[in-house]
DNA sequence: ATTCTGACAGCAA
DNA sequence: TTTGCTGCCAGAA
């Protein structure tokens, strides 16, 4: 598969494809991408990767990507204060208060999920 | 080249 | 318990 030493294009793109397996209905955290990705606590540069992302194509779900406290970080970059959450409700995701009910429960950790046999 | 920032996470007080 | 600072990595000025 991918190489280690792919450093040019790697972060960001691999962000971008995790963040597109996460499954509909399921949201996942910066820091589980950044482990995934071997950045480990770099769980920020996921944020900032997906802050590109709104450029790239096709759509990447960023509003399935939250912090570890379930809360809509990242909702204030998507034009409108409820956009995001708007994204996730259509999911079948229930936020409330910027903050996703039952984070733990439909949360989707590409290391694991991934890394399953 | 150096410095600061950034959609975070972890640890200390 | 909550609040605040530090650490982390990569990119932009």
């Amino acid at each position: 598969m991918e190489k280690s030493g792919n450093r040019d294009n790697c972060f960001f793109s691999r962000v971008y494809e995790v963040t597109r397996l996460v499954p509909g209905g399921r949201v996942t955290s910066y820091g589980a991408i950044a482990r995934y990705l071997g950045t480990g606590r770099s769980a920020i540069m996921v944020g900032w990767a997906l802050n590109k992302s709104f450029s790239q194509s096709p759509f990447v779900p960023a509003h399935r990507v939250l912090n570890r406290n379930g809360l809509l970080t990242g909702k204030r970059h998507f034009g409108t204060s409820t956009a995001m959450q708007q994204l996730l409700e259509n999911e079948g995701v229930k936020v409330e208060n910027d903050k996703v009910v039952e984070f733990k429960k439909i949360f989707w950790d590409p290391s694991a999920e991934l890394n399953k046999p």
